[in-house]
DNA sequence: GTAGCCC
DNA sequence: GGGCTACAACGCATG
DNA sequence: CATGCG
């Protein structure tokens, strides 16, 4: 049974973007859904001249979409073009607290822009950072950024207070969202079975994740959308177990190897994990590379970034053949395989205090559900270093702080994205697989 | 950053 | 209305 | 099996 009408009032707009009103307006929870008759939609989007015919308890609610339909589909671009960031900081230059943004058709409210998210140092000679910084930062990298978040269920790590403040993982949205977020539910086994996560496929959705205080963008390996390359069509994610196992979300696009170095600085707390150090990231550096040779003999491109805190991410883009399972077990392979030609400085040990003075390879990453900084996302961590992709050229004398919110626009203006081709050429593992067996 | 709960 | 709290959570490795 | 790990 459906909720009675005066059961869902609420004192406050559901509407992210509250529109325009004329007269006192009692809202409701958006739990039910009418059928109205309208003259027409106005520019801005709204309904004009609306009139109640019927309930349609017959309708799903979240299958009901706010505005006109879309315009029969232009061929949709994988990047954004440039003017329309360019529209979004022209808005943002100014020193307004709070503030409308448009962004094509949507609005978003956009609060506390003067509040510092990265407090100044003035040792390190920084200036402080604040939110306002980070959303122009955002709206610039989004034409790079997006096509990495594409179709990935996201894990925000929030900071709303910035990084000194209070921090949370989010992997699911409870609360009212705007139309132009897209969601994939996906089955969990937990808490009635099913979850919403979020994927950040649009502009739109990449600032409002910066107005809600996301600092991190952490990303499955897998993609919610089918292709030639994939071996399965299916996209039923969240009826079972059964049917995510079997779906094109246990289909990982590239294997994972997480590089973090435990050489520790020497400051750390007790039991805290090791700081950022020359000599730790000197080692992830060198390791990295041994890993782009070995993996190269096998036939298999590997490509590189920074983290973005202290160590390094190697991924191999693949053709979606193999589970999350068969993935890790190539991973785990090659892994041990360069572990014992340098065991002085590589463990895959589990037990932390094992891995003391070595660096870390992590093929325990190619899970399904398991997510890693994506490229270009900000860090929680002084300086707001992001994670760089580089060309293995650049890895020689990169170091994370090097890349910056502040900076890594200059930068990108100049090389273009250096991760491009892993959107592109995946590599088959049949090769792999068959220079293996042959020793 | 925001919603819900409890006083 | 103000203060407090929640906002992940799972499968794999290992002993 | 319990627990630590990311
Ligand atoms: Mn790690
Ligand atoms: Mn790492």
């Amino acid at each position: 049974m459906r909720p009675s009408l005066a059961k869902l009032a609420r004192k406050t707009s559901p509407f992210s973007a509250p529109p325009p009103l004329h007269r006192p307006t009692t809202w409701l929870e958006p739990e039910r859904v009418v059928e109205v008759s309208f003259a027409e939609w106005t520019p801005e989007g709204l309904l004009r001249a609306p009139v109640f015919i019927r309930l349609r308890d017959d309708i799903e609610p979240r299958s009901v979409r706010n505005g006109p339909p879309a315009k029969p589909a232009k061929a949709r671009r994988d990047s954004l073009p440039a003017s329309e960031a360019g529209a979004i900081l022209q808005q943002l230059d100014n020193d307004a607290n709070r503030l409308d943004l448009t962004v094509g058709g949507a609005r978003i409210r956009l609060t506390n822009l003067e509040r510092v998210y990265w407090p100044a140092d003035r040792r390190a000679r920084r200036a402080p950072i604040t939110k306002r910084d980070l959303i122009r930062y955002l709206a610039a990298v989004a034409r790079f950024m997006l096509p990495h978040l594409k179709d990935r269920p996201l894990t925000m790590i929030r900071m709303p207070e910035g990084i000194d403040g209070e921090r949370f993982f989010q992997k699911h949205w409870e609360q009212s969202m705007p139309d132009f977020v897209e969601t994939v539910t996906v089955f969990s086994g937990h808490k009635g079975e099913k979850q919403d996560y979020i994927l950040a496929n649009n502009l739109p959705t990449l600032l409002w994740l910066g107005q809600n205080g996301t600092l991190e963008f952490h990303v499955w390996h897998s993609r919610a959308a089918v292709g030639p390359d994939a071996a399965s069509n299916r996209t039923d994610y969240s009826s079972s177990l059964e049917a995510l196992e079997s779906s094109v979300l246990n289909y990982p696009d590239y294997l994972v190897f997480d590089i973090d170095p435990y050489i520790y600085s020497g400051k750390e707390a007790q039991g805290a994990e090791p700081e950022l150090n020359e000599k730790g990231f000197a080692g992830a550096r060198k390791v990295a590379l041994w890993l782009r040779t070995l993996l190269k003999q096998m036939a298999l491109e590997a490509v590189v970034k920074t983290s973005g805190k202290t160590g390094l991410h190697v991924f191999v883009p693949i053709e979606r053949t193999v589970t999350f399972d068969g993935a890790r077990q190539i991973c785990e392979m090659v892994g041990r395989h360069l572990m014992k030609e340098h065991p002085k400085e590589i463990t895959m040990e589990w037990a932390v205090e094992k891995r003391s003075g070595k660096i870390f390879i992590d093929y325990n990453m190619n899970v399904r559900g398991k997510t890693l900084n994506v490229a270009y996302s900000p860090r929680g961590v002084p300086g707001a270093p992001v994670s760089m992709p580089l060309a293995w050229e650049e890895l020689e004398t990169a170091e994370p702080l090097d890349f910056t919110i502040g900076n890594v626009m200059a930068r990108l203006e100049k090389t273009g994205d250096r991760w491009h081709d892993v959107l592109l050429g995946k590599h088959s593992l049949a090769q792999a697989f068959g220079s293996i067996s042959r020793g």
